[in-house]
DNA sequence: CGGTTGCATATTGTATACAATCGGGCCGTT
DNA sequence: AACGGCCCGATTGTATACAATATGCAACCG
């Protein structure tokens, strides 16, 4: 929880935020059924509060895609979306991460390795134990953190819209105890080869990874 | 404030989502400038409606990318995006747009060319009066269309984040007369390679008008 | 004289009250 | 029995009232 700077200034954090982050994670670890309805009251009785953060919480997961509001009606979770979208999503996690990393390379400094660094010894923790969720988890930071150090926050919002729309990709396709070390590894090698200095192998070994 | 026809059923119009679209055309226009900030006190008063409407449009369009919140500070007018982010647009607004086109182009009808027609016509006559406004809402609906067409939300909720973003860059690269109506003829041969039904020709085509 | 602390005010965040809308069941007509 | 209009409960959308937080200023100490 230490590792905090950019992120304009979370000192303290509302309602609406915690209640998103709350519902994010049971909406993505498959908690709530997609296709069931939401009822404003309901999660009202559940986190205690008024509807008021509710409804802003409501708001800003289906703006991310995870819930769908029918106006007057109600509200639903989403659809995880088909297969074919999901070829889309490779290609633009390519375009994008290229980006970021052929921006960010040259400015590495051992400050960023270090934080790899740990984020590895996390990952490796994750996958040595099964924990799929700490795993999807350590695996998406590691990328989302290459798109942070650039600075550009309309990068990191597009990355985030992607990649909402396949945290249940990412889950299934790591089961099992042997994949999960495959996965570490190759994070580890990704690491390697930023520390080697070589920009275009390290964008090929980053964009060989999402295959 | 006539014009509506798409999104899921209209059937009435809340406050919340007009407010967002007479902000979002402020905003994308100029009307407001970037960096400018926005009091919800001022919105009240504009719009005559309580805070309430007023909070949730704010949400939406800082979603979007519009507008910048900073939690019990204030909120910004976004600046439009550095020029690095739109060498990222092209081959995104490219990846899509291709994918939406190979995915349709097969099941195209008549339906579908008149409904081109119709906005070409309606591009046309924008063009010829020099009416940036209007054209570039045409070429937007456009490449929209296509999008559309697919009936994939998703992939028009990913278009629309990406759109945004790039709305001021289509103001400022069509100006003056003579670039309009290139802009016009441009469109009618995209159209015309489409009806020839060679699918490859029609995606190049379409890609090429990106560049 | 500089820095810090505490209050006053402006603005945002949350709670609650009220109005509009939707869907379903009841009942009358044909 | 089928159909259609009407009313009612449930839920969402909007308005308003209240609480929390931040910024600016001024008084207070060193």
């Amino acid at each position: 929880m230490a590792t905090k700077m950019n992120h304009q200034r979370p000192l303290v954090l509302g309602l609406r935020q915690q209640i998103v982050e709350q519902l994010r994670d049971d909406l993505m670890c498959g908690r709530i059924a997609e296709g069931q309805r939401i009822v404003e009251q309901d999660l009202v009785e559940r986190f205690g509060v008024s509807r008021t953060p509710i409804r802003e919480a409501i708001a800003q997961l289906s703006h991310e895609g995870l819930l769908e509001v029918e106006p007057h009606r109600q509200v639903r979770v989403a659809a995880t979306p088909p297969d074919k979208i999901r070829e889309l999503i490779v290609p633009i996690r390519a375009t994008l991460e290229s980006f970021a990393l052929a921006t960010i390379f040259d400015e590495l400094d051992e400050d960023d390795f270090r934080r790899w660094d740990d984020l590895l010894e996390r990952l490796e923790a994750a996958c040595r134990r099964g924990d799929c969720t700490a795993t999807v988890n350590c695996d998406i930071a590691f990328h989302r953190s290459i798109i942070q150090r650039t600075g550009q926050k309309d990068l990191e919002a597009l990355w985030s819209f992607i990649v909402v729309r396949v945290r249940s990709h990412f889950w299934e396709s790591h089961r099992g105890y042997d994949d999960l070390m495959d996965l570490y590894r190759e994070h580890r090698q990704i690491v390697d080869v930023f520390r080697q200095g070589d920009k275009q192998a390290a964008i090929d070994v980053l964009v060989g990874n999402m295959a």
